[in-house]
DNA sequence: CGCCTTCTTCGACGGCTCTCGTACGATGGG
DNA sequence: CCCATCGTACGAGAGCCGTCGAAGAAGGCG
């Protein structure tokens, strides 16, 4: 066993493989936007155990796989659980500023929805 | 007849009910953020005829619509010929950076992937 | 008036998406 | 070694979405 668990790979793709339309579409449900932006809140990487979301766990996880394999997010086993992490350099390097206005337009949506 | 042709009206969401889930996902197809790629980048507003995009008149009516009713552009009469413009004031103010990232990133992933 | 251009409406079809429940696999603790 | 936990796989159902063709409405022009 090395230092780090690479038993369980999950394929994701490459950087310049990461379209447009496919992070637009990913970021245009609200189950996975509230996920993303938690992401974006946290310093650490989350586990899917973390979220608190209004479907079951088969659906949870089909939400994830549109995130990885959107290019949005990415994951990593530790164990039994996922890590996920927003890919924020790989983004802003391909669409500069397009995750941070969509962070902030959900934001200001919140807000003025009443949460 | 008034100055401006009033007759026929088209619904439109008040800026207050625009929803970024639906803004993502009316550009997350790829006929219609080539639709707004083109009236991003003309000064004047564009009729329906003028797009020149790979799917049916009634196919290009849906799109109008969807764009129509996710407040991304606004459409009025004028004779027989429907009139598209960017609701860019309404959404930098709702959601302030988006659509200009969005350009961005349409733009670069267009040079990206060689036209 | 008659016709052309422009866009709409309607029904239809195939495909994708979101959702679920159940059953399963993989890991690590007692 | 057993079992609890975490996530996956699979099948299924309901609904939406993008697409089309054909038929129709609205307005302008000769």
């Amino acid at each position: 066993m090395t230092e780090r668990d690479t038993s369980r790979i999950l394929a994701h793709p490459e950087a310049g493989e990461i379209r447009l339309e496919g992070v637009l579409h990913a970021l245009s449900d609200p189950v996975r936007l509230s996920i993303v932006l938690d992401l974006a809140a946290s310093a650490e990487d989350l586990a899917c155990s973390y979220f608190v979301l209004p479907v079951t766990k088969s659906t949870t996880t089909h939400h994830f796989r549109v995130l990885r394999e959107s290019g949005v997010v990415r994951q990593t086993y530790r164990g039994t659980t996922k890590l996920n992490a927003l890919r924020r350099d790989e983004l802003e390097e391909l669409f500069p500023g397009l995750l941070d206005s969509v962070l902030k337009a959900a934001a200001a949506e919140e807000a003025r929805l009443g949460s």
